[in-house]
DNA sequence: TTCCGGGTCC
DNA sequence: GGACCCGGAA
């Protein structure tokens, strides 16, 4: 095994030590999860809560209750989680994704291959947004990559081109870990919370679980 | 009060 | 690289 791969394995050994199971995605049904994936774009989890509470409040948060919704009464709901007129209109693309499959069961049962394509051939629904409704809804085992885990990867020194794309990123995890989407879901939300608490775009070392420091630690930017 | 962080599309 | 948006930090 190469080196790199080693490395991503110990990474996780020692994230997983230092913060235990995190439980992603907290979600109470496929639909729940999928909603989530689309309105955490570029917007913090708190956010999103809200968003995802307004929903649940409306009865909205099922594909037949959000599809009586007119685009107007989707954007005022979902309005804390930012970006709320492009993430409604992504939201009802979505809608007709999984009606056109006869409901999220029908959509979920798709090939990993299938399901990735039609995913990405909704407007407004990326490589991550997909990645994420194949692991966390459908229980693919399909690594998610975000910002943080390039961000951290280029801070450990395990990602040799900065500009790596999303692929090669998430060939590099494929290929170092068992195939197993419980796994796959620990790690990325073990980065997110490194990611959080001290590998921010302002570093905070102070306390980081990979002390003693990564070879990137000294980085302002 | 301004600034920052965070996916996708153009 | 800019636009889309919010809440929380500075």
């Amino acid at each position: 095994m190469e080196a790199t791969e080693e490395k991503l394995l110990e990474l996780y050994e020692k994230l997983h030590a230092a913060y235990g199971p995190q439980g992603w995605w907290p979600a109470e049904t496929p639909f729940e999860v999928m909603v989530g994936a689309v309105l955490t774009q570029a917007t913090a989890w708190r956010n999103v809560e809200r968003a995802i509470e307004r929903l649940k409040a409306a009865g909205a948060l099922s594909p037949e209750g959000m599809v009586r919704l007119s685009e107007e009464e989707l954007e005022q709901l979902i309005r804390p989680a930012g970006f709320f007129r492009q993430k409604a209109r992504r939201l009802r693309a979505l809608l007709r994704l999984i009606e056109r499959h006869g409901g999220v069961e029908g959509l979920l049962a798709l090939s990993t291959e299938r399901l990735r394509a039609e995913l990405l051939s909704v407007p407004g629904i990326g490589p991550e947004t997909a990645d994420s409704i194949l692991l966390y809804a459908a229980g693919r085992p399909v690594f998610v990559v975000d910002t943080y885990t390039r961000r951290i990867l280029h801070r450990l020194g395990l990602l040799r081109d900065e500009k790596a794309s999303y692929e090669e990123m998430q060939e590099l995890f494929e290929r170092a870990l068992p195939r197993d989407p419980e796994l796959f879901g620990e790690y990325h939300a073990l980065l997110v919370r490194l990611a959080k608490e001290h590998c921010r775009a302002k570093p905070r070392c102070a306390g980081c679980p990979l002390a003693p420091p990564c070879a990137r630690s000294t980085e302002s930017a």
